[in-house]
RNA sequence: GGGCGAUUAACUCAGUGGCUAGAGUGCCUCCCUUACAAGGAGGAGGUCGGGGGUUCAAAUCCCUCAUCGCCCACCA
């Protein structure tokens, strides 16, 4: 295979793609160890709306990798993807086109019309993502892609309704909910943002009913709400307000007579410290009303505007009744003052419109009941945080939980499994009820069925089990079930992470308790942000897409990048060109195996790590062993920007710019004798590379892997992602050859430096003296003679434990060792003096800070002993390299 | 009001009690050396946000302040 000098994604990546969907790759197949390993991982459905943005691509990224990185160790692995109906955004969506293009309202449809509408939609887009995930690489089991809306996970929703009706845990009523008057929809607690804005407080001046002329002065923000006014709270002990607590005042306009109470939520030093109660529109209002027992004053209808309650403002919209509340009030000299503050202002998520708070009928989960156990799953360490601190937020909002409000008022949904007999009566049932059939409880005919629709979570909290087949005993249910890792963004961790783990442990009751909690571990995944820090958002414009940036320079590019850029759960800055790091490692990757693939020949190379013939053999395996098993362990512990690291400087640092360097003179030369070991430990190393990077860069890992077989002579093999994961098994640690070769990256280094510093030139060939009093580096530096002079350019060199400086020579100092270095006769050696002078001050400090340690009997007595010890070893190098940095500054 | 995170080189970030505090990018010098110039070699650059404390020893632990960001909170 002929391999281009550049790494061009553009040409493999969708060939590849297929190869693996074909090869049956992405469907689990058992442990080949028998042992039964499992695992799962459920995606987090995208909105059927969406395309994928930088979050997805992070997000896929952390879960490919899980899942590659298990699949290729012999887990029997399963990745479902999936997508969510995404009840809100996805009808507002359809809405506001069928608005746009044709003019249309969903009314005039009729609710068949319109789902269909959506559902069409939906086949258009709704795959859209999906296939944007697979560009990215990753290795979902497409044949189990499951969408929320489907007949399957329709009737999981129904199963669970019905079980939780009849544990009476579902209830209807009248609350406080809040209110979105475009979508005219309520929507829950989770669903609405508070933004800060400007805003004003308005004074207004309540007449007292008992004494004409006197008034009581309110303060709000919301002028317009006044007209639901039911009474007028002020603080216990405010001297102020006291006698007139028992009293009444006189609603303005609607001449309603409220009582003025005590109330000790209220806050005598906000406003004027009076605070009017409109128990149907505020929900600090809703408790004081019920506490006193006022009555509920609803002033507004679903599309935000006034009802006949309004009064003489009845049928304005709410933005044009608070401007004419405010001119009536003015003319009538009730306003006081007017206050200029910054408050905050309920936005809904969705339409982006001011909430208003409504007090209206809807169906409420009991939360609590169903939090315990989620609660407990996280405090027994069953259920795991990445980063922990998010068990934190997760408990917070377990442990403050409120009755969750399942009904919305719109028609992309899941229709709530309840009808109604003649007299209201309502029954949930999991199966349809026919119009005109008995009502089970009250044997009277059914007449309709209710309709609402359930929120969006009550179909994406049964997603860990919906997908694999509950609520029927599936063969995928038993096996994959309960999921090994979820990853997912902080911003869901209550609306579906807290959500599905309730649902796992009511509702997958048929298990034991410990196998309940649908995923081990919950990785919260880093947020990706703007080159200037703010998040990325379709309003600013500062989205950078993940498709642009595959194509531009390859999937595995992005993922590495993005890999790089994020440690565990630590925001990150990105901008186009950062994702150019990822391309760039790919690229000499590519180069290094192309390198060393146009070397091989189609030979035979067996059992390449006993041969190694030379210190660089030995070092480069010992360093592969290292990688191997540090990689490993980083890839355990979901640590993926650790792994990441770790590979980067293994590749390009041990491997390219040292072996690869070591190993061009051996094999350019016929002649040499370890032209075989070194071909193939080359092949052997860079076949763990491949390995050890497929789950990060699986494309250009995945096409290597051929070429390298393929240079190897050994025809087909299996590919890559169904390979396994290299082992470090037949490879020992040598510490010996390690600590040598540090020795020769000491004295090349060395060499290097004065040859830069000095100007000798870097290749110029040379000869040198080295004097290494310690008889290891003695042996190491007679040993390996070769490798020295390949990489330094010496043509030889002479090595001796105690060598003084011949003449005519400048040297290169590196821990106790001294490089002498002949030169030319007009070399300037103001550069080198400057360097061995900073170094000197440097170890300077270094050295003072020692001897304080040093000469502090409290250290010496507590320190661990080694760490003393190592101290005065260290203490004595330092003399010693100084000593000789400061001979050789006097001889320049 | 409460909680969480961040503050380290010009930039983006690693480093959680003990080597001369690191990496990538950028910068300076040299090199097209037959894998890669999207490369190689060398170099410059940091009082680790401020202050206080604990400790033989602090970028690292504690307290406090400042700045930025996120989340929660009945937000009149």
């Amino acid at each position: 295979m002929e391999l281009p000098t550049r790494y061009t994604p553009a040409d493999h990546e969708q060939s590849i793609y297929e190869l693996w969907e074909e090869s049956g790759g992405f469907q689990p197949t058992p442990d080949p160890t028998g042992e039964g390993r499992r695992f799962t991982v459920v995606i987090p459905p995208p909105n059927v709306t969406g395309a994928l943005h930088m979050g997805h691509a992070l997000n896929g990224t952390v879960q490919d990798i899980v899942i590659r990185h298990r699949r290729m160790c012999g887990y029997e692995t399963l990745w479902v993807p999936g997508t969510d109906h995404a009840g809100i955004a996805t009808q507002a969506v359809v809405e506001k086109r069928l608005f746009q293009e044709e003019g249309k309202k969903r009314e005039d449809l009729g609710r068949e019309g319109f789902l269909s509408e959506v559902f069409k939609w939906k086949e258009e887009y709704g795959a859209r993502i999906l296939t944007q995930f697979r560009r990215l690489g990753a290795s979902c089991d497409w044949t189990r892609t499951r969408f929320t809306m489907e007949e399957d996970m329709s009737r999981a929703v129904r199963v669970s309704f019905e079980r939780l009706w009849q544990k009476g845990l579902i209830y209807r009523g009248m609350r406080l909910v809040n209110w979105d008057c475009v979508l005219e929809t309520a929507v829950s607690d989770d669903e609405i943002e508070n933004v800060e804005r400007k805003g004003k407080l308005w004074y207004i001046k309540y007449p007292l009913k008992a004494r004409p002329g006197e008034f009581l002065t309110v303060a709000t923000t919301r002028p317009e709400t006044m007209l639901g006014d039911t009474g007028v709270a002020v603080h216990p002990d405010d001297e102020r307000y006291k006698e007139l607590v028992g009293t009444t005042c006189v609603l303005p306009f609607v001449d309603r007579e409220i009582p003025i109470l005590a109330d000790d939520t209220v806050d005598a030093g906000k406003g004027s410290g009076a605070v009017k109660i409109t128990p149907g529109h505020d929900p600090a209002d809703y408790e004081r009303g019920a506490r006193h027992k006022l009555p509920t004053i609803i002033i507004l209808e679903k599309d935000g505007k006034l009802n006949q309650e309004g009064g003489p403002f009845a049928g304005l919209s709410r933005e044009l009744a608070r401007k004419e509340v405010l001119a009536k009030l003015e003319e009538l000299d009730l306003l006081e003052k007017i206050e200029d503050i910054v408050h905050n202002v309920p936005l809904s998520d969705r339409s982006k419109s001011v909430i208003e708070p409504l007090v209206s009928e809807q169906w409420f989960v009991k939360m609590e009941p169903l939090a315990r156990p989620a609660i407990e799953a996280a405090r027994s360490g069953r259920l795991q945080f990445r980063p922990a601190r998010w068990e934190k937020v997760y408990l917070q909002w377990l442990e403050n939980v409120q009755d969750w409000c399942i009904s919305r008022q719109l028609w992309w949904g899941h229709r709530i499994p309840v009808w109604y007999d003649e007299d209201e009566t309502p029954i949930a049932s999991s199966e349809p009820l026919e119009i005109g059939s008995p009502h089970p409880d009250t044997g009277k005919p059914i007449v309709r069925q209710d309709e609402d629709v359930l929120d969006t979570w009550a179909s994406s909290w049964l997603w860990p089990f919906g997908t694999l087949g509950w609520p029927q005993e599936t063969k995928d249910l038993h096996s994959y079930y309960p999921t090994q890792f979820l990853s997912t963004g902080r911003d869901i961790i209550y609306l579906w992470v807290a959500r599905m783990v309730m649902a796992g442990y009511e509702f997958m009751d048929q298990l034991p308790e410990e196998e309940r909690c649908p995923f081990a571990i919950c990785n919260i995944h880093a947020t990706v942000l703007d080159a200037k820090g703010r998040r990325m958002s379709k309003s600013l414009g500062n989205g950078i897409d993940p498709v642009d940036m595959i194509e531009q320079f390859g999937a595995d590019a992005v993922r590495y990048s993005l890999i790089l850029l994020t440690k565990e759960g630590q925001d990150t800055k990105l901008a186009p060109e950062k994702i150019d790091q990822g391309y760039r490692f790919g690229n000499k990757v590519w180069n290094a195996a192309r390198f060393v693939l146009m070397n091989l020949d189609g030979e035979r190379l067996e059992g390449a790590s006993s041969s190694a013939e030379r210190l660089e053999d030995r070092w480069i395996l010992s360093r592969l062993r290292e990688t191997i098993s540090s990689t490993q362990l980083a890839l355990e512990e979901y640590r993926f920007n650790d792994a990441a690291m770790g590979l980067y400087a293994f590749v390009w640092n041990d491997f390219c710019d040292w072996y690869l360097e070591l190993a061009k003179p051996r094999f350019s030369n016929p002649d040499d004798p370890t032209g075989p070991a070194v071909r193939g430990i080359l092949s052997r190393v860079l076949g763990d590379i491949l390995g050890l990077l497929h789950p990060f860069t699986p494309y250009m890992t995945e096409i290597l892997w051929k070429a390298r077989a393929e240079a190897l002579g050994q025809g087909e093999v299996p590919m890559l992602m169904n390979s396994a994961f290299p082992t470090g098994d037949r490879l020992e640690a040598d510490v010996e050859a390690e600590r040598d070769m540090e020795r020769i990256q000491d004295v090349v280094r060395a060499v290097r430096q004065v040859r830069m510093l000095t100007q000798i030139g870097e290749r110029k060939p040379i000869e040198a003296t080295i004097s290494a009093p310690k008889s290891e580096d003695l042996r190491a530096l007679e040993q390996h003679k070769p490798a020295v002079c390949a990489m330094a350019h010496l043509e030889s060199y002479e090595v001796a434990a105690d060598v003084a400086r011949p003449p005519g020579t400048v040297s290169a100092v590196s821990g106790s060792l001294q490089i002498f270095v002949r030169l030319g006769e007009e070399v300037d050696l103001e550069d080198l003096r400057t360097v061995f002078e900073k170094r000197l001050g440097k170890m300077d400090k270094a050295l003072q800070g020692i001897d304080k340690k040093l000469s502090n009997p409290r250290f010496v007595e507590n320190a661990d002993p080694e760490l003393v010890e190592a101290d005065r070893a260290r203490r004595a190098e330092l003399e010693l390299e100084m000593g000789m940095l400061r001979q050789n500054l006097e001889g320049f």
